[in-house]
DNA sequence: TTGACATTTAGCTAAATAACTAAATATAAA
DNA sequence: TTTATATTTAGTTATTTAGCTAAATGTCAA
C-alpha cells in the first residue's frame, strides 16, 4: 500500500508532472534542461528528480558532469500512465512546455548552464 | 491539470484510499461507520469524505440523520482505477480493514454512535 | 417546542513538504 | 594540480495539510 500511495504522491506534484510529460516527449534530458524548463534552482530540480527516481519513475545515466533522466515505467503501472497520459493531454501548461524545450535543446549545454548563471548569453 | 494532479493527490492520502477500498466492498456506507473504521474523529472523517467528494470520486446521500457515501469514478479515470485496484490489490491494511468492515456492519448504527461517544455498550 | 444527536464547518496545532541558499561532491579543462 | 562547473546534499523558511476540539447545522423523537 505504501508504495501505490508513494507513486501517486511523487506524480502528485506540478513541477514532477511536467518532468514526466517533458520526458514523454524528448527521451533524454539533463538535469540543467530539466532546471530551466521549470525555472527553479538546480537544487529543486534535483530534489524532484531524486523523488521521482526514488520511486522508481526515472532512470538517471552519468555523462561525465552531466546526468541525464529518462522515464522508467514500474511494472504493473501501465495503466496509471495510460490514465495520467490521456487525463492530460491537452494541458495547456504542458504545450507551453513543449515550445519551451524546443527552444531550450536549441541551446547548447554550455550555454544553458551560463544562462543559468545569470550571465546573458544565449539566443532568446 | 490541475484535475489531475487534485484526483491524484485526493487518493494519496492513505485513510481516503481505505475509504475507497472500503466502498469497493460494500456498495454504501455511512459517515459514522466510516468514522469507525477509520478510528478518527467524526470532524476528521468527514474532512476526508469532503475532499473525495469534491473531486467527484465519491457520491452523498442524506438519509435522515444519517449520510451514506457511494463510489462515483469520474469520466475517463477507469484505467486510474484499474491501476488502483490491482496495485492495492492483497494489501494487509486492507485485509485488516475488511474485517475491521464486517464487524462494523453487525452493529446497529446506534450502538455504533453510542460507541463513538465512549459509552461502553457493542459486542467486540 | 425541546432535547438528542449525526454530520459539517471553523479555528487551531503539529507534521510534511516545496522552495531557497550555501556547502559538499565529482568531473573536466587549463 | 588548480580552477571551473554540473549536480547533490544540508539546513532554513514558508506553505500545505492532517489531526484535534468546539461550535454550527439539520434532523428525529419526546
Amino acid at each position: 500500500m505504501k508504495n501505490t500511495l508513494d507513486i501517486m504522491k511523487a506524480l502528485s506534484d506540478k513541477n514532477r508532472t511536467r518532468i514526466v510529460a517533458a520526458l514523454w516527449r524528448f527521451d533524454e534530458l539533463c538535469a540543467c534542461q530539466i532546471t530551466e524548463l521549470l525555472q527553479v534552482s538546480g537544487a529543486t530540480a534535483s530534489r524532484h528528480l531524486g523523488i521521482l527516481q526514488k520511486n522508481g519513475l526515472v532512470d538517471s545515466r552519468k555523462d561525465g558532469r552531466w546526468v541525464y533522466y529518462r522515464l522508467r515505467k514500474p511494472e504493473g503501472s501501465e495503466q496509471l500512465f495510460e490514465w495520467l497520459e490521456n487525463s492530460l493531454s491537452g494541458a495547456e501548461e504542458l504545450v507551453t512546455d513543449l515550445q519551451a524545450l524546443i527552444k531550450i535543446l536549441g541551446i547548447t549545454r554550455e550555454d544553458l548552464c551560463r544562462k543559468q548563471r545569470g550571465e546573458a548569453c544565449c539566443p532568446k
